[in-house]
DNA sequence: GTCTATATTTGGATAGAC
DNA sequence: GTCTATCCAAATATAGAC
């Protein structure tokens, strides 16, 4: 006899329910707007009544919160599998994924990034994958010797901005996102230059 | 006798009542956020029944219609009377004006730089005034010899880039906006190099 | 202009039968 | 687990008396 693990097969079939609830609540969210979900018509959706939606999410901030947590993961799962170690194509490797997460996906940018639920904070768990992602950029610019903070948050600012003015200005459009290489040789050339080179007297960078 | 215009009194006191409704609705998004702003905590912040305020709105969302007015006005009015005709500390005025005003009321950033309230749209005559702010900045940068649209796209995307992770990740705080100078340090150097500076062949910048 | 009363819609969430 | 039925709360908006 195979010793398989036991497969809980009404496990799996409440995971696969749930699976296909997000997924629907992404769609709506993607029609509607991310705020103007509701649980009536995501229960349509996957052929439920609104009630049976409580068997598998205990609120409707449960189902932002598993909305948060699918997104945060994927913003780990899909990060390209090789950084250049050279800086300035890293640097543009690392904008050009994080600009175009946002950009393929503006609900998920506005969960994720804009905060702009009424009442919705993530869990702690679910918020700590996200924090994972950071922390790697993090350790990306430190192995590169570059562990001032203000390096790291000049660079976040950078890639927020341009996927925000496309988000809000343009969305599906590439009038920003296409800027992402030059920001990078901008922000490399300048992180690079080194402390010392004021302009003006008085002036430093850094 | 002197030819005083007509002072409507009537007009007078309404207009007042709509400007203190306008106050109130402020301080409450302020307080709970934009999008749970509601007619019935408006009214009895102003001291009348949620019914009367149709008698100087006529609907809610003339209310944000309203609000983002008043926001692109102020971002006109509130300019800085004298912006440097030196390149850097000009850029180093609007772009420190600008993130300033962002972060010193994130409910109105919110408003009129995010759009997320579902089913607002600012109206045509509103949505112009906070078009001329923009073109305003445009003509700046054209008067300074840069007329490539990208090279005002960067600049706002910098600006609200920082006012963005500011707002978002620590609202109230300096953490970005002080990056302010540094980042027009090296905006104002990227765009005075020239186009031809390729790091490496085949590289150019906007 | 302001009110009371109400229409109308919609939302999240729960109780209890099956 | 799913349903029907319902609760409860809140929202925008309107009708009509005063």
């Amino acid at each position: 006899m195979l010793d398989v693990p036991n497969r809980d097969r009404r496990a799996e079939r409440r995971s696969a329910t749930q699976a296909e609830i997000l997924e629907a609540a992404w769609a709506l969210c993607a029609a509607n707007g991310l705020a103007s979900l509701s649980l009536r018509d995501l229960a349509r959706q996957v052929g439920l009544k609104a009630p049976s939606l409580y068997s598998y999410f205990e609120s409707k901030n449960a189902i932002y919160d598993a909305m948060f947590a699918q997104g945060s993961q994927q913003l780990l799962d899909d990060r390209p599998a090789y950084i250049p170690s050279d800086l300035l194509d890293g640097v543009r490797a690392i904008m050009g994924y994080f600009v175009g997460f946002c950009v393929n996906d503006p609900v998920r940018y506005q969960l994720l990034f804009q905060r702009t639920i009424p009442g919705f904070e993530p869990s702690a768990e679910t918020f700590a994958i996200s924090q994972t992602a950071m922390r790697l950029t993090l350790d990306w610019f430190a192995d590169h010797g570059l562990d001032h903070p203000e390096v790291v948050d000049l660079f976040t600012a950078l890639g927020s901005g341009i996927a925000a003015q496309q988000n809000s200005n343009e969305p599906g459009g590439d009038r920003w996102t296409r800027l992402v290489d030059d920001a990078a040789l901008m922000f490399v050339r300048h992180i690079t230059t080194g402390v010392d080179r004021p302009e003006k007297p008085g002036r430093k960078s850094i």
